[in-house]
DNA sequence: CAGACGTGGAT
DNA sequence: TATCCAAGTCT
């Protein structure tokens, strides 16, 4: 049952609590400033830490650190994220990927408003109850934002992955995944601390993150080094750690690039709210399939482009990795743009100086991007020449 | 349980 | 350029 792998038992952990204090005294040296960490000794804002750990899920923190202040600068507080409209939350989003979870987010502020008093809940069920909160964000929130040590710590891809190592823990391939992690949210429980659990958790996520990384773990700079099983035994940087991921099929789409000749508003449409990108903007597209050549007629027929016109095709492509696919982008743009385009199933006008400020995915910025180059006055004329 | 669901930095 | 993969959750 407990998975550790052969020869780990001539290696003797160190007692839990010794290692609890040699993660928590590397915590205190090596602590890191980030923008939702409160300074030692300071209490924490609930609502700050619940965002940010849902920014976090899966997302590196280089990343969240540049949309966190933005964002807990327009919504403070859960009664201003909850009175928002989701549209304007989602354009606080904007660029952070996964955006199921400002659904989610917004959802559960409004929920927390209506029946927590405007509070986070420090009850582990009433946690998990919260759209967006699961296992891990739920034990984060209990032992950072609240204190509590109690129950089970929170046990994200670091921990999983320090803890692995410490215990020299592998499996055999084809293992189910749920079970692989049990085993390693038991391990992880053993190594509680006495006191500190928010620090205790962020201290281990911390040193997996820049110490026992995936690949060439800085062994050298490990506060528990000698304690390492994995280390002992010379497997640390061989370890499986996890499943493989399945490749990225490739698919094709067709967007459309509509200028207005007034002013230069772009026509953009607004995403499924369910799906991939859900809720987003972006320039009107085909559906993504696996074959190329979306003709123009084509696209009228499907519902995915606004008008018959001259269309043509810019020059050069947009490719963009998505969780599932990656998707190759063609862009067409016709000169004729016929007023009261209005008909359009969710599209709207949208200025120029406004794109930025908007919902948009990264996908569709890179859409956007590309057909401001291919349209610049000077790009065609030099294109004609060539 | 397996698959869906973004993005960008590192190697 | 290609591949990996990060403070997971939901269905």
């Amino acid at each position: 049952m407990a998975s550790r792998i052969p020869d780990a038992s001539l290696v003797t952990p160190a007692p839990p609590g010794a290692l609890a204090a040699r993660f928590l005294a590397w915590y205190d040296r090596h602590r890191r400033h980030l923008p939702w960490r409160m300074a030692p000794g300071t209490p924490s804002d609930p609502y700050r830490v619940w965002v940010s750990e849902v920014m976090l899920q899966q997302v590196r923190v280089e990343t969240v650190a540049r949309h966190y202040a933005p964002f807990l600068e327009r919504w403070p507080t859960v009664e201003a994220l909850a009175a928002a409209p989701l549209e304007e939350v989602l354009r606080g989003w904007s660029g952070l990927g996964r955006y199921a979870r400002a659904h989610n987010l917004h959802a559960c502020a409004r929920l927390l408003v209506e029946r927590h008093e405007g509070r986070l809940p420090e009850d582990e069920a009433a946690l998990r109850a919260l759209p967006g909160v699961g296992p891990y964000t739920a034990a984060a929130i209990r032992a950072i934002a609240f204190g509590r040590g109690d129950a089970l710590p929170p046990v994200d891809g670091n921990v999983e992955r320090v803890v692995a190592r410490l215990f020299a823990l592998g499996w055999e391939p084809g293992t189910p995944d749920t079970r692989r992690r049990a085993e390693l949210r038991r391990f992880a429980a053993s190594l509680a601390p006495d006191g500190r659990p928010g620090d205790h958790a962020q201290a281990i996520m911390d040193l997996g993150a820049t110490v026992c990384v995936p690949r060439r773990p800085r062994c050298g700079a490990c506060p528990v080094q000698d304690a390492c099983a994995a280390r002992a035994l010379g497997v640390a940087d061989t370890l499986v750690l996890g499943p493989k991921r399945a490749p990225r099929p490739k698919r094709y789409a067709t967007a459309f690039w509509v200028s207005r000749p007034e002013d230069g508003a772009v026509l953009l449409r607004r995403r499924p709210m369910k799906g991939p990108l859900g809720g987003t903007l972006e320039p009107p597209s085909t559906e993504w399939r696996p074959r190329r050549a979306w003709r123009a007629a084509e696209a009228i027929s499907a519902g995915a482009l606004p008008f018959a016109a001259d269309w043509r095709r810019l020059p050069g492509r947009v490719r963009h990795a998505l969780s599932s696919y990656e998707v190759e982008f063609a862009v067409m743009t016709a000169a004729d743009v016929p007023r009261a385009l209005d008909t359009m199933d969710g599209a709207v006008w949208v200025g120029r100086e406004h794109l930025e400020g908007e919902a948009l995915s990264s996908l569709a910025r890179k859409l956007v991007r590309h057909a401001l180059a291919a349209t610049r006055p000077r790009a065609i004329r030099h294109r004609r020449r060539a």
